[in-house]
DNA sequence: GGTGTTACTATCAAATTGAAACTAACAATA
DNA sequence: TATTGTTAGTTTCAATTTGATAGTAACACC
């Protein structure tokens, strides 16, 4: 696979997993977004262990999904807050989890419902120019090397 | 994290990773979409190591995500086929492209069009009742074990 | 008989992970 | 003042996983 460093992998796909491509850190991902922020927060719901958690948070921060923040001077703590980046990543979460649904769905699981309406959420990715389901009309992959000198 | 064989956290994300959590796994299921079936054409175009390809190959077939065909006799030969769950994963592999594209996208990259109208395909995820976008409609968390006896 | 193709397996060193214990810097309590 | 608790880690080391390379089996083709 292609070094985390310098991914010119043309495939946006290889891109994204090149800096996530681990279970841990869709996990964290996953976290934050429910609202948990702290080291230990993390490490309770999670199970892992603080070596792994420690490098995980390490490398989200550096690549933007998450950013540290000092909210305790005394003594030093720091908490991990999403950025934008690592918001714009729950519709993947989604995704993932509606798949997940489907396919791996056997006994309970946690649901989400609209605040407003209370009818349970059901992600579908669509492309957002013909409104389509992905993967319902017939499409055409362009390399970019195409047509270059 | 869970074990493979037994996972049974309520969270699907969670369950979805317990089996594809890992890069190779996604990138195969990439190619495979791609039209890829073979083992060597998956190495090549991975560049993965062969003991590496056999074992997800094996795992992803167990998981119900590709099917082995035979398709020569003699001599034996088998190529991967997606299933209906493996098809169905084409939705999260554009999320996760559209993630990498907007927030790793420097450089070339790999495009889709739609085949009819000739647009750039830009995946989205929504939620089908109400066709707003994930993330943009305030929501409510249900764990399964909320009203139980 | 020799070469090429395809789908692997075998071997082994290197890197990663997991488990457990420990530390630093304090706050709160007795 | 001593003890306990909390938070965010680090240290250590064994076990597992991975990657790289080479080799094999079963043929087809020339």
């Amino acid at each position: 696979m292609d070094d985390e460093k310098t991914c010119n992998d043309p495939c946006p796909i290889a891109r994204s997993l090149a800096f996530l491509g681990d279970s841990w850190s869709i996990l964290i991902l996953r976290d934050a977004h429910a609202g948990l922020t702290r080291f230990d927060q993390f490490r309770k719901s999670l199970g892992i262990a603080p070596t792994m958690l420690t490098r995980r948070l390490a490398t989200l921060t550096e690549e933007g999904l998450l950013e540290k923040r000092r909210y305790s001077e005394h003594p030093p703590r720091e908490e991990y807050l999403l950025t934008d980046a690592g918001r714009d990543f729950l519709p993947v979460l989604f995704m993932i989890g509606a798949w997940g649904r489907q396919y791996r769905g056997g006994g309970k699981l946690v649901r989400f419902l609209d605040a407003e309406t209370g009818t349970e959420i059901k992600a579908v990715a669509v492309d957002e120019v013909t409104g389509a389901k992905i993967g319902t009309r017939p499409m055409r992959m362009v390399t970019p090397d195409e047509a270059e000198p």
